[in-house]
DNA sequence: TATGAATGAGCGTTCATTCAT
DNA sequence: GATGAATGAACGCTCATTCAT
């Protein structure tokens, strides 16, 4: 009559967060349901309560990541005040965002690699960095508006700034030593003013 | 040199080609010895012959696209003209290698996340972006000297172009709409001059 | 006696008859406990209150079965009136035994195949044939000693009986289509007369 | 250039042999894969050489049964002679047919309750019923015709012949003391004359 | 040299059974 | 009593690798 009580939702996110962290140290087609248990400290087994199969997990470290990446979208779109500003804030937010999961951050080396032919991991990661773009570029629409950036930037523009972003991001993933954490800033400018600085 | 019929060489060329073109299609870790074999038109054990293991298909890969992307450092650094020329030649010739052997970048997506804990796949992947960060510093380093880019610029705009440059690539690896044959013009200007343009 | 609710006999009873429905439409070895469970309306770790294991309940299925079986021997054997019409009537008693209980009939279709090596299931469904044979060997001897049978039919004829019996049985398990129900009359005529004919 | 090589058909018959007597003495749902590897005396990954899944085996099994059931209903249809004399060979031929491959017969057990809901079999056991029916009901008909058969016998009384013989079988399998060898005769002295006898 | 049949370790997944509540 | 979360042994199947020919 009253049964083993558990939070079904924490549950699924300690194996979510036990799994990352496996994932994060062998790359996830190393990593076998059994690693995840015991990292989680359950039985095999017991993963199947949570998740349907093991790309199921992957797919959940997806989502995350994606959601969060949204909410920094939702946020550098929605905010008020100049929109190079913004995106000035968005890259710091970016960067934090990876430096605050960095386990997480790491399971994108094996998302970025999903969705192919054989790995029935339909995860559309290809429509999240649509979105990550679109956002990029509405910005610097908004800016070109605002007379901050030169006429004419565009969706290519919005690519090489994602592009500047995520490959540090995959330089970091490569070689933890590349210091992720002081990257916003030559990012930043960089991507603001290029190597030839604000007045060359 | 005394080849009966076809070199041990051209044979083991001829499987490396076959299997880029296998785990461009489904991965790396999708890929079978056996998809190998047929996509070279030969036996699956005779794969053995030339290669020791799966994985070394992989780091000979690797190696191929290591070599040719030192190729083109070397290129850059030896060159003569301004820096900053040969730093926007080395974009140009970045990207068009890239379009060049789509398939063996392709492969990227899974030598990125290779050498991790339980893989045995040590390949100094790090190394390799070393270098390309170390080549980019050092034209940033002379384009300075030669008072083409702002002084100060060092290795963190180099994390931050190079990133700029494969971060291009990763989103067109995820995504093929991405035009990436397009993208060596804004991604030069944006290195140069930001967003804000030349003479924002 | 005393029930609190339901009593544990009821219990098990309706447990039972779930376990049949989902055997019926799964046939055993594909039936889960869960399935049972979830057909009862209990949860799965009830089941257990009321069965020792999976096998138990099938075994339970069986003496169901065996039992209701004996009964309708058992009537037969201590009827009064001619032998033969009495055979006639168990014929009939049989088959709508088993139109009566469908279900708890296609179960029959595990049990024959049970008491095999590796199944833990000493059901004695050869004890149970046995019985059913000497019952329908006894009626037949009664009907030679009557002048209804011709003289020598024995152990082999019964066996020919029963088969035709549950060779119909059978025949209906496999493919629903065949008319159960219309087959007590030709079955008594061919067991009785032969396919000449009365007086063929 | 001159690698190992194996007759694929017989390995599979081998392979199918094997299975064949795990199953008669375990039962389908006990038998193990590694138990038919070991049995056929090869290992477990090289049985599937040959068979695609588990189930294929079996099915390959109920498809020796099936033709070896539908060669014998060939005979008996195409053959010349009496109706009636046809029909008793036939009877005969089928038992003969069992008793020649006794554990190929008891995979029958796990045949019959094949194709229900959950088990991916669809065998058509249930078709295979038909044309034996369908087989000795052209059968009676022609005895009808020659006056060899009481008029109107049809679909029912084949169905009764067709359990008579299954039935006899399954008590064999149920329980092997039943002598299936000296069933032929009475079987179909029943079948034709029913136990009042040719002249009761 | 080349082959491809054979191997067997390894893993994802299932599910009967247990037991804390 | 009743529950259902947890367990872990078991098994089907895969596939890299080997080696007899």
């Amino acid at each position: 009559m009253s049964p083993r009580r558990v939070d079904k939702t924490a549950r699924r996110q300690q194996i979510l967060d036990a799994a990352v962290r496996v994932f994060a140290r062998r790359g996830f087609a190393a990593s076998r349901i059994e690693d995840v248990a015991a990292e989680a400290g359950i039985a095999k087994g017991s993963v199947y309560m949570y998740f349907g199969s093991r790309e199921e997990i992957l797919r959940a470290a997806f989502e995350a990541l994606a959601s969060a990446m949204d909410r920094l979208l939702e946020g550098a779109l929605s905010g008020t005040g100049p929109a190079l500003a913004r995106l000035d804030a968005l890259i710091r937010d970016v960067l934090a965002s990876i430096a605050a999961a960095p386990d997480l951050a790491r399971v994108l080396l094996d998302l970025w690699g999903s969705g192919r032919d054989g790995d029935g991991l339909p995860l559309d990661m290809a429509e999240t960095y649509g979105r990550y773009r679109a956002a990029v570029a509405a910005l610097l629409a908004q800016a070109a508006a605002e007379g901050e950036a030169r006429p004419g930037v565009g969706e290519a523009e919005a690519t090489v700034i994602v592009g500047a972003i995520e490959g540090c991001v995959l330089q970091w993933l490569i070689d933890p030593r590349v210091p992720i954490g002081e990257l916003a800033e030559p990012l930043a400018a960089v991507c603001l003013h290029g190597v030839r600085g604000r007045d060359a």
